[in-house]
DNA sequence: GTACATGCAAAGGGTTTGCAAACGG
DNA sequence: CCGTTTGCAAACCCTTTGCATGTAC
């Protein structure tokens, strides 16, 4: 499996040290932080780096489709390293994020597009929930 | 049919120069205009509207379910007065909103969520896409 | 009359940018 | 080396807010 610092590499961007650490946080999260968050991880590793640096990292891994920006309701924008194509339920009572697959919709909403005239580009597909109250516990 | 105005009475909202100008505005817009489009277009027909009052009359709808934001991506909150439930294909060429339904989908994500251990409150489907090229047409 | 709504301008959050200095390939 | 990247602070955009004034009921 081909990790970030790969990508970085096979796109030649310049491996500053800054976008190392960058690189190892977002690697090692799992939970779809936003821009703040990774600013904070990386500076527990090197307090020399500046929140603009995160912002233009994050962005142009972006536009490199190394991440994926989510702006989920009522949060800041948070990222995920690219993967597998999924959808996310995002747990109002916490703000984690859940992931899950459905593909029966991903063909549906081709459909649905293709049906009003379209070609699907992308799509949106988020749960706001809470969760279910657990009656066997006491 | 109840009308904007109708449900702002029931609401008891005071209704000044300015909130009846606004929900004028938002009735004949079909278009799910942004704040300052519906400031524009109020001040067309007034030109003493500010865009704060703009602002504190739609959260105050919003906040009474008498009208729902959406936020697309790359754009700013767009606004639509609340209907029936329904989702958004935006034309990603145009920045024009279609809106289509799907109840097969929405029961499947009522589903998806209970599978999860949750309870869904909300959810977002947003397609976007771009119109076929016409092959008919020279 | 009185509580609420308004306009203005200032402040707020999140994000971007200009610049001189630092650094990677 | 030289062009790119960085940190800092200022600027930015959209939105909210404090305040004195105006207004609906």
């Amino acid at each position: 499996m081909e990790t970030l610092i790969d990508k970085c590499k096979k796109l030649g961007l310049k491996l500053t040290e800054q976008r190392k650490i960058i690189v190892k946080v977002l690697s090692d999260s799992s939970d779809h932080p936003d821009v703040e968050s990774v600013h904070k991880r990386a500076v527990k590793i090197d307090k020399r780096i500046g929140i603009a640096t995160v912002y233009r990292t994050i962005k142009l891994f972006e536009d490199n489709n190394l991440l994926e920006k989510h702006e989920f309701k009522g949060y800041s924008s948070r990222y995920e390293t690219v993967r597998e194509n999924h959808h996310h339920l995002i747990d109002i009572k916490s703000g984690k994020v859940k992931e899950f697959r459905n593909t029966l919709v991903d063909a549906m909403q081709k459909q649905v597009a293709k049906e009003m005239g379209y070609t699907l580009v992308d799509y949106r597909l988020e749960l706001y929930a809470v969760p279910v109250k657990n009656r066997s516990k006491k």
